[in-house]
DNA sequence: AGGATGATATCC
DNA sequence: GATATCATCCTC
């Protein structure tokens, strides 16, 4: 399994989020492991963007945002469901990745097509906020598998929110993959 | 269309 | 210290 780097995490906000898609999760907890193949994500580019928490600046919530990338970001939204960011560009630039939806791949039950549903399925919540991706039982790595996909663009979901940064194409996901969530 | 449910930012 | 707001999902 080839465990993704710091300088993957290291580049353009954007860019990772594209080439996020097609790559696995995996957590591992209790000697079980599950893994989930990335089928859709969303780039949160910085505090100028105001659909990011970043954008209030650095605050308790948003330093990990702001620390090296390669890390974990989770917090709890809505009073129910976690959210599962990747921490993207140096330290110190407030971007990530949000995680959308998840396929299935291994040791997976419940439904993963969407942020909430995906963190429940994979067992994460805010105890791994913080956490290294680059550690053992916590990661994302290359798929084995080749796979070839078309990747389609759109406006970022629950944002409206963020005046004309609502507007901007920053969702991405694997086009007619039957996992990405519905709206 | 509305409710669940809690952390957080932003006010006083 | 109060309260408005939320990068969601489910049920009616």
């Amino acid at each position: 399994m080839r465990k993704l780097t710091r300088s993957f995490y290291n580049q353009n906000t954007t860019l990772v989020a594209q080439q996020l898609l097609g790559k696995l999760l995996i957590h591992e907890v209790n000697g079980i492991r599950r893994i989930g193949r990335i089928v859709e994500t969303e780039a949160y580019v910085g505090p100028h963007d105001l659909a990011a928490h970043s954008s209030r600046g650095i605050t308790s919530r948003t330093q990990i945002m702001y620390g090296s990338p390669g890390y974990a970001y989770v917090y709890l939204i809505y009073g129910i469901y976690h959210c599962f960011n990747v921490v993207t560009e140096p330290e110190g630039h407030g971007s990530a990745v949000l995680i959308r939806a998840l396929e299935p791949v291994l040791n997976i039950d419940q439904r993963t097509q969407g942020p909430g549903l995906l963190c429940r399925a994979m067992g994460i919540d805010k105890q791994l906020n913080g956490h290294d991706l680059l550690g053992s039982t916590f990661y994302l790595a290359e798929s084995e598998k080749e796979s070839t996909f078309d990747i389609v663009s759109s406006k970022r979901i629950g944002v409206a929110y963020a005046k004309e940064w609502a507007e901007s194409l920053l969702r991405f996901y694997i086009k007619d993959n039957p996992y990405v969530s519905k709206r």
